[in-house]
DNA sequence: TAGTGGTCTAGACCACGGT
DNA sequence: CCGTGGTCTAGACCACTAG
């Protein structure tokens, strides 16, 4: 046998996907239905259907069935304006915060090293575009600023208030990865275990004070996407 | 039932992962010996460890055992140096390029708009890290520059080729995205169906020249993450 | 040969969604 | 109510890895 069974079918699904015999939003055949069509027994028929799920070519619904997938991916620019409000607007999302936890704490060795003294505010939110779950932050914030800017941190993105009150992002610094949900995060997100993220690890500095925030940003990766502009000076580092 | 068997079990299991109880590299539990310890059937023993694979926590080997998992990711910067052997070799790692396809084609309508014309080079290639098939690149090239170079375009990365030509690349724009493997690509990369990548889909530009090269890079997102650093003049767009 | 994971079957019960 | 997917069992055969 030089492929198994599941996967046979699962390809088989996934041309008629890729084809358009099913269209996005489209409900694929049932288990009972991929039982019927391939003569297979129900295991079979579901890790077929589950192959598909895992490609993020369905999402499939408890007591409805499985359905096409159908996405468009939301951008965040990390070149000059960083992650706001208003850039969000633009492409039609609406961002509100929820505040998991926002409290001064000691940090992590790693994160001492990067943003100096041992004490920082924590602030853990849940981002929501359009209503959707959508982005983990953690953040560690240099405890003046997060003390003084306690109000507005818990209730808006962490850039935008700090450039609202004339503290300026001079430089950041960023790493792009992606990871596998977790059970915490995928509760968080409302995603299955497993899910891909991808994650923003990312330093700000500004001119005057140095390293002042510290943090990740986790996003659904099958809907979030992150661009970037590369200009050279011509020079070489 | 709050939670699933399988769940509950892949959670004690993942406790003790990430406890230490089992170190990185050690076997975990075989499915017999999960199947004893929690009094379960094998599927729900199965399905506990596939748990721990699906959130990259362990890798599972056929004939010898499932084992946690130990990486260290590899750092593509996206700052100045683009990709090059040179970079990966300060990260100790020596690249060799399998090409699949180099030949001219007709562009895909969103790639003529990119590029321009209709006829460009099609490169497909696979890099491999320390020999280990890490990154498949699709990459159109303009039709002069594909044509002239294509011999070290077959056996180097692209971007080292043009700048050794004297050809400076001037811009960058990218997107990175994370997607899940499909079948070919789990085949190049060597990983199971549904593994989690991360793709850099970029379009090079030179001051003379326009856009010249086009493409995308993906890579397994459980081994690579991109770097940026973003500088700001101190001006709003 | 013994132990491991990979695939597959038949059959059962539960929980959710819409009629 | 029926159809859907979610979980679980017991048992079978195959293929790979090791000693």
């Amino acid at each position: 046998m030089l492929h198994p069974l599941h996967f046979v079918i699962s390809e088989r699904l996934r041309d008629r996907i890729l084809s358009g015999t099913y269209q996005p939003g489209d409900q694929i055949p049932s288990e009972h239905q991929v039982m019927a069509e391939f003569e297979v027994s129900r295991i079979t028929a579901r890790r077929a259907i589950a192959n598909l799920a895992q490609q993020g070519l369905v999402t499939v619904q408890r007591g409805k069935g499985a359905f096409v997938a159908t996405q468009q991916k939301v951008v965040y620019s990390l070149s000059s304006p960083l992650l706001s409000e208003a850039e969000m607007a633009r492409q039609g999302v609406e961002v509100t915060v929820e505040n998991l936890q926002y409290e001064s704490v000691t940090m992590p060795a790693e994160v001492q090293k990067i943003l100096g003294g041992a004490i920082a505010y924590l602030q853990k939110k849940i981002l929501l575009f359009n209503g959707i779950p959508s982005c983990v932050d953690v953040t560690y914030v240099q405890p003046d600023l997060g003390k003084v800017y306690a109000r507005e941190l818990r209730r808006a993105l962490t850039f935008s208030v700090l450039e609202k009150h004339g503290i300026s992002i001079q430089k950041v610094d960023a790493v792009i990865e992606c990871t596998q949900a977790d059970y915490e995060t995928s509760e968080q997100l409302e995603v299955p275990l497993g899910h891909p993220l991808i994650v923003n690890r990312h330093t700000a500095y500004s001119q005057e004070r140095g390293a002042i925030v510290h943090g990740e940003s986790i996003s659904r990766g099958d809907r979030f996407c992150y661009s970037v502009r590369i200009e050279r000076g011509g020079s070489r580092e």
